[in-house]
DNA sequence: AAGTGGTCTAGACCACTTC
DNA sequence: AAGTGGTCTAGACCACTTC
């Protein structure tokens, strides 16, 4: 654990315990140098990141205030991640029961954005895999990936009933770093209809991803469609 | 302009340019050091914010790869930025010609979630703004407000027809710094198809937004709902 | 005028990648 | 073993806020 790692564990506890209140300025940056013994350039590494995490602002000549807190997000359960944890991870880590159902899993030509996304010859392949996400019995998710076989040549359908991510992270010696993501809201297809369990009328939260490796490298397409009022969260700056 | 940022604009070019192609490592922080005559931390707090913007990725012992780019926004001009632009600034930016009709403009008692979003006692009101923003002659969204009466007592329906966020830089000494939103799929409303001029059936993005000052003070609810295919840009990261 | 955070430096030390 | 980026330090300098 790195020192400005426990400066924001230590900086968070002081906020939850009440010490900071919302409104509040942050005691100077002196102050928490003394107080947890590091420089003033590991402070700022520290409060960088939780300013970029939405839990203080910071104004020049004045300091650092603790933001009064987003109201308890309601549908929690249903808030799709900001960051890159694959849906097992995230689902379980809530403590739901997760399945997932592979409905296809193949291997043919990409359509040609896809294959421009990722980067691909006109005549490579990649697994085609659709799948649908079932947490706590209900069906919350369809995702249709594309991966170059090239990159994962002994991907299997079993892979993609645990998770491909855990696949990734286990398996081979990528590294997953980073996505570009674009959202819309789309209406559902019949087949949609009947594989979520949703009314024709009932818009779903479309997630159209590109994962990185940490090489820079594109490795997946995916195309999530999140029924039953998913959400997405974000904190923007400046 | 900073030297870091003088080191962006320079590494950026050297993409654009073709020096650096996408897939390859930059140089090694040493040598950049010397090409922009800066010091190690200077390089890295470049790279971070090229990292954030989505453009390279590193790898620990090895170096910052330039990230392959994502294929042309097709929908740009749909795009609902990422930043903190108001719709005003983010239209124009695109040579838009942008209108916005103001359907209500009132003093009223908040929703009690809102009111405690923007922690405001019982009893206090409220701005409460509709507004249809239309760009190039199609009406594309159609947004609900909330602000204090309390933070801005001379706010007038004027300044709501051209760009609250205009008002508030230019018409006031507050600085807005920072935002969390909340993405979701909704129906539209039967009077939302009237105003948007789109079938009962479409489905709309919705962004409910809370914003924020720099010192922390959250000063606007708003929830925005996006028609025609608008898309919303994210950047993932670890 | 005093207090504050942001930028920038040279350099130490370490963990990781590469060969 | 050599090369690489990440963390961390003490300290200089500046711009901004606060009084």
């Amino acid at each position: 654990m790195h020192k400005y790692e426990q400066v924001v564990r230590g900086i968070k506890q002081g906020i939850d315990s009440g010490e900071y209140p919302a409104g509040d300025l942050l005691p100077p940056a002196q102050k928490l140098c003394e107080r947890y013994d590091v420089s003033k350039i590991t402070i700022k590494r520290a409060l960088d990141q939780m300013e970029l995490e939405g839990l203080i602002t910071r104004r020049k000549g004045s300091g650092a205030y603790v933001k009064t807190p987003v109201p308890a997000q309601k549908g929690l359960d249903k808030e799709v991640s900001a960051d890159m944890l694959g849906f097992y991870a995230q689902q379980t880590e809530l403590g739901k029961t997760v399945r997932t159902d592979v409905v296809d899993f193949d291997v043919a030509s990409p359509p040609k954005s896809v294959a421009q996304s990722l980067t691909m010859e006109n005549d490579e392949f990649a697994y085609y895999i659709c799948r649908v996400r079932i947490a706590d019995g209900t069906p919350w998710t369809i995702e249709y990936t594309y991966m170059p076989i090239k990159l994962f040549p002994d991907l299997r359908r079993h892979d993609a009933e645990v998770s491909l991510f855990s696949y990734i992270n286990e398996r081979t010696d990528y590294t997953i770093a980073s996505s570009h993501r674009t959202i819309r809201a789309v209406k559902p297809t019949p087949e949609e209809c009947r594989l979520l369990d949703v009314a024709d009328d009932e818009p779903l939260l479309e997630i159209e991803q590109i994962v990185y490796f940490d090489d820079g490298r594109p490795f997946q397409y995916t195309r999530q469609r999140h029924a039953h009022g998913a959400e997405f969260v974000s904190v923007g700056l400046k």
